[in-house]
RNA sequence: GGGCAAUUAGCUCAGUUGGAUAGAGCGUUGGCCUCCGGAGCCAAAGGCCACAAGUUCGAAUCUUGUAUUGCCCGCCA
């Protein structure tokens, strides 16, 4: 059993016999010094006014208790200091059993139960197809997948999806794009119209249809060839996001068409719905949707007078569509930049009859692009950026992919392309991996000299006494903690903060700890054990990030 | 003008239901290769948690105000 789990069980068994609820607001936590033990814990605060005595005395009588039921003696000490807490020390057999804890979760260790089953959505990318991720959108992209990988282990059922904005205007400039270009390549003398897509994959997406059809184009019509560039344009470039993604190791479950939701007649529906309920209206002649009474700054519109959809209409209808597919939460995965528009589409869920929060937004800042401490300039309306092909294919995923989870989602990011190749603490990602590589090339030079840890008697462990020990085990059992906290606060990053802890242990543990010449055969093993259970949380983390974890480097 | 977010060490940042003496990396300074991978380790210095009030046993964390910075504010997508 893990730690937490054990002195969690054992509170609540004495909280019941001296007849008190458990208090919401208890905390059982590693305490940020040592000395106070492996877990603290103010219940004894929590629960004084409802006992009406002092808080130390109270914990003083929970300690007797708890000593009391502690036949086992899984508690080397239990102390109440400060103001009231309770700090535990648990006995050093306790922690060498989460070595054989990790080894037989293997894979699954970090796995917990606080999703129970329910259904998740993450919605995330979803950019336009109009041209080739950026590096924005990577970071958006490992936000979101590593999101789905941590809620799955935290035990939600996710699925995750991306939104193919195929019915709006931007599909009509872009077959407008295309078809200018195209004109071009075919000897006319046209300028590329001021909205229009400058950058140089239109003329790549032109030619491609100039070497398709040949000479059929000049008998076409206007309106033949421009269908066909909007066809050719989006499937390519679609199809060209969908390489960028499996390159970047992210999976979208469902790629789901808003062309789907239109001609299904989806939109009109929700609409003549909000309608029906009071919740639209006409004015101006355009129809509003009344987002104020949820607390929005202002009505938004959901038909212009001109009689067009806006996006915010089709939103509307694509969330009705995702809780009726039964998702009991949807997150959606958003540029910062768009925060403005999360008040309305709260306020559309609740019109939808869900609470508002059963739409989580996170919202994943700009990426600052650098070499070498300088800025790049990026601008798709000039068509000079850096695509997320070009940054993978100069720095590799797994850096990149590390780079764009380093940080709280909600705050800016700077990429520096440098640094990324750079092999230093700067840049944990080779520091993390390292570690995981060290330990594989221990064992490869344990296993040549015969040395089968898998093997050996779990009574060996108990050579595992030291303080150096013992930190190492209880960083371990922390594990399935961060993964909890990460789902609960969808924080991401937390995985790489931890991760980069456990590196930092094993490093230390490895310079100071000699492992195959410990010299007693029992030790060794022991120890491989140990390293062993290191190995299995760096792979359980990074595999949670979408990073790999390399046997060599 | 209104709204959202941010402000923590020289730099870049963690710190989430309020907990004990505020943490990490980089940089700086000084050490560690007879030794399983030095892409590493150890140690030191470095802080008025932007500022000011308030809430209470207790505040970087919650409330209010001020300052600074970024972003948003269309019948755009």
């Amino acid at each position: 059993m893990r730690a937490r789990t054990h002195f969690q069980k054992a509170l609540v068994e004495v909280l019941s016999s001296m007849g008190v609820d458990w208090p919401e607001k208890t905390v059982i936590e590693p305490p940020k010094d040592k000395k106070f033990g492996d877990l603290a814990c103010n219940i004894a605060m929590m629960s004084s006014k409802a006992l009406g005595k002092k808080p130390r005395d109270v914990a003083e009588s929970i300690r007797g208790k708890l000593l009391e039921g502690d036949a086992d003696k899984i508690f080397s000490s239990i102390e109440v200091a400060g103001p009231g807490f309770l700090n535990v020390t648990y006995s050093p057999a306790f922690w060498q059993r989460q070595v054989q804890i990790v080894l037989d979760a293997a894979e699954d260790f970090g796995q917990c139960e606080l999703g129970k089953g329910r259904k998740v959505q993450v919605e995330f990318v979803s950019a336009n197809p109009t041209g080739p991720l950026h590096i924005g959108h990577g970071r958006g992209a490992a936000v979101g997948d590593s999101l789905a990988r941590i809620l799955r282990k935290a035990g939600f059922d996710v699925e995750t999806e991306y939104y193919i904005n195929d019915a709006g205007r931007q599909m009509l400039i872009l077959g407008m794009s295309t078809y200018t270009r195209l004109q071009q390549l075919l000897g006319s003398d046209v300028e590329l119209p001021e909205d229009c897509y400058k950058g140089d994959y239109i003329i790549d997406l032109a030619r491609e249809i100039q070497d398709e059809h040949g000479d059929a184009l000049r008998s076409m019509s206007e309106e033949e060839l421009e269908s066909i560039c909007r066809q050719h344009a989006m499937t390519r470039i679609l199809d060209g996001i969908k390489l960028d993604l499996k390159t970047f190791r992210v999976h979208h479950d469902i790629w789901f068409s808003e062309k789907s939701l239109v001609d299904a007649g989806k939109v009109e529906k929700t609409l003549s719905d909000l309608t029906a309920k009071g919740l639209a209206f006409e004015k101006d002649g355009a129809l509003w949707f009344d987002t104020e009474r949820y607390g929005d700054d202002k009505n938004r519109v959901l038909r212009k007078s001109s009689g067009d959809l806006t996006y915010f209409a089709s939103d509307i209808a694509y969330h009705d569509d995702k809780y009726k597919r039964g998702f009991d939460l949807v997150v959606d995965i958003w540029g910062a930049d768009h925060h403005g528009y999360v008040p309305r589409m709260k306020a559309a869920v609740q019109a939808l009859g869900k609470n508002a929060d059963d739409l989580e937004v996170i919202l994943v800042q700009l990426v600052n692009l650098l070499r070498a401490g300088k800025q790049i300039a990026m601008s798709t309306r000039s068509g000079e950026f850096d695509t997320l092909s070009d940054v993978c294919a100069e720095v590799g995923v797994d850096a990149a992919r590390f780079m764009f989870l380093s940080r709280k989602s909600d705050s800016h990011l700077d990429f520096d392309l440098e640094l990324a190749k750079e092999r230093s603490m700067d840049n944990p990602v080779y520091y993390v991996q390292y570690a995981h590589a060290r330990i594989c090339s221990l064992k490869a030079k344990a296993a040549e000299q015969g040395i089968k840890p898998s093997q050996v008697d779990m009574a060996a462990l108990t050579g595992l006494d030291t303080e150096a020990d013992i930190d190492m085990l209880r960083l371990l059992d922390q594990f399935p903690d961060t993964v909890e906290s990460a789902a609960k606060n969808l924080g991401v990053h937390q995985i790489g903060y931890y991760l980069r802890d456990v590196a930092s242990s094993l490093h230390r543990y490895y310079t100071l700890n000699p492992v195959l010449t410990a010299g007693d055969a029992s030790l060794v093993t022991s120890r491989m054990m140990l390293l062993e259970a290191v190995a299995q949380v760096l792979r359980n983390g990074l595999e949670l990030m979408g990073v790999s974890a390399p046997d060599r480097m």
